[in-house]
RNA sequence: GGCGCUAUCGUCUAGGGGUUAGGACGGAAGAUUCUCAAUCUUCAAACCCGGGUUCGAUUCCCGGUAGCGCUACCA
């Protein structure tokens, strides 16, 4: 049984990458009978917020993907102390006196790799004890073996076998000079006491895996099977960050433009990962049954989204607003009828449930976003329509006459047809007739004084919903504007 | 600087020693329709460069280049 986890640092809102990270573990898990663990990685009590927790969980909480076991790092760290401790005792480690420096010069200055204290790793136990004991603050560093040819290496499920020089390794703190200890310790150290199986997880962390074999190897556990992500970049190929890119690379954007949870979780799959049998519309269910870790590839992938996006529109990569389409379409009527209801309410509109589910089949094929349905069915939210040119009621090869004619001649048979599509149809049709002029002709004024423009749902469908009494009312209305 | 990873249409990708290098999004054109959508058809669009290996490389190997990541007492 595959123990997964997912272990967001809750310093930010939960970023699309990292969404794209905890969907590919839970798909791991879900296809392979195996838990799902959600662990809060929370030892940087500087950079922590409760906000931050509370945006991850609101993300989660849209993707509706629900997980097995859940756990805090920060309730942990005796265990992590421990773990520490253990391996210092076993020589693996040494106490570090040199106070801590700023990493910019380090950096600066350091024309090769820096790999350890000279002073501190060297010095004697006896001597390290009694500096200890005397309060002298310290670092605990992992003693990175020396001896020349030494590698460290293991197989990634994605990346496949990785080696690496020991010598190429520097020796990396362990617990901190306040105790806390560092992200590689207790990330390792939960990963072994939760007896996590596989770690999915970001390419980012590909280069740090050999200090975590070094850990596990250390601490007596077997280490994890390892599977690194591609990660996700912005056009500009860096990676996605929210200074450099906004709200685009936050989850709650999407759900607040009207994606659909389920055609995110889609397009994101489809970053990285491929089926390989050219399918790309899937629900949870079927990406569920195709997923394997032989199908994530090794190269980033492109968000394509314009860079300084200016419309909704260019905020989202156009593959991500096609899925969204497909999965409404995709829905039934009701199901998405019960997604709109909340948009339009928000928006101010006092819409009835049973009004939505008679509307929705209209906008159904015309919106991308559920946000869509504002700006495709406005006319039927409102009384009173808002202002419009006139001019637009003037069909096409027809002039003010024709527009008047049409409109008038329409008054006079709607009054006296029943309001569903096919008498409508035919009464219409009829009447274009009569005049001597085409259909469209006759259709087009009769849409524009009851749309209030000219692209707009099919015009029998929408009579039939707006109802009579609301026709004649607007027909009238744009008689008067080009009386 | 050191170490590592990667490289197929604009983007996401399939493929793999011999293929007309496939699909999707987006773009263009057309069909259809009462407009708009949806749908259908067609078109343009790619194997980073250089060396090997080979009868033959886009595919395998090496080098280069570029991009990205790591190089903290951040995660």
């Amino acid at each position: 049984m595959p123990r997964v986890r997912f272990a967001p640092s809750p310093t930010g809102f939960l970023h699309v990458g990292s969404a794209r990270t905890f969907i590919f573990n839970w798909l791991y898990a879900r296809r392979n009978k195996g838990t799902m663990i959600l662990r809060l990685d929370d030892t940087d009590a500087e950079r922590n917020t409760q906000a931050s927790v509370d945006s991850i969980f609101e993300g989660l909480k849209w993707l509706n993907l629900s997980w097995d076991e859940e756990y805090k790092q920060s309730e942990r760290i005796d265990l992590h102390r421990k773990t520490a401790w253990a391996i210092f005792e076993k020589g693996f480690a040494y106490r570090d006196f040199t106070p801590a420096h700023s990493g910019d010069a380090e950096k600066s200055g350091a024309q090769g790799t820096w790999l350890f204290n000279p002073g501190a790793r060297e010095m004697s136990r006896a001597e390290s004890d009694r500096r200890a004991g005397a309060g002298e603050p310290f670092a605990l560093r992992f003693r990175v073996p020396r001896e020349a040819g030494e590698t460290v290496r293991f197989t990634d499920a994605v990346y496949g076998e990785q080696v690496k020089l020991a010598a190429d390794i520097e020796d990396f703190a362990l617990l901190r000079s306040d105790g806390m200890p560092t992200y590689h310790l207790a990330s390792c150290a939960d990963d072994a006491d939760l007896r996590i199986s596989h770690i999915i997880r970001g390419q980012d962390h590909l280069s740090n895996t050999f200090k975590h074999v070094l850990i596990f190897e250390a601490a007596g556990s077997t280490p994890p099977q390892f599977a690194h992500l591609p990660l996700l970049v912005a056009p500009d190929g860096t990676k996605l960050s929210k200074r450099r890119h906004g709200p685009v690379v936050s989850v709650t954007t999407y759900r607040d433009a009207g994606f659909l949870s389920d055609a995110f979780i889609n397009f994101l799959c489809l970053l990285g990962w491929s089926p390989k049998n050219d399918r790309e519309n899937m629900s949870v269910q079927e990406l569920t049954d195709a997923f394997s870790l032989e199908g994530i590839n090794r190269s980033n992938a492109v968000v394509n989204f314009k860079e300084p996006a200016t419309t909704p529109e260019e905020t989202f990569d156009p593959k991500a607003v096609w899925l969204n389409a497909e999965h409404i379409r995709a829905l039934p009527v009701e199901g998405l009828s019960r997604r709109l209801l909340p948009v339009v309410r928000v928006a101010g509109f006092d819409v009835s449930e049973e009004k939505m589910l008679r509307i929705t089949p209209l906008i159904r094929e015309r919106i991308k976003l559920l946000s869509d349905v504002l700006t495709a069915a406005d006319f039927l939210f409102v009384d009173q329509l808002p202002p419009y040119d006139p001019a637009e009621l003037i069909p096409q090869k027809g002039d003010t006459t024709m527009a008047r004619k049409v409109l008038e001649k329409a008054r006079e048979v709607l009054a006296g047809v029943e309001f569903k599509h096919d008498p409508l149809d035919q009464a219409l049709r009829a009447a274009a007739q009569e005049l001597g002029v085409k259909a469209g002709q006759m259709f087009q004024p009769i849409r524009v004084a009851v749309c209030g423009r000219k692209n707009a749902p099919p015009l029998f469908e929408t009579l039939e919903v707006l109802g009579k009494e609301s026709t004649l009312a607007r027909i009238d209305q744009a008689v008067r504007k080009i009386a």
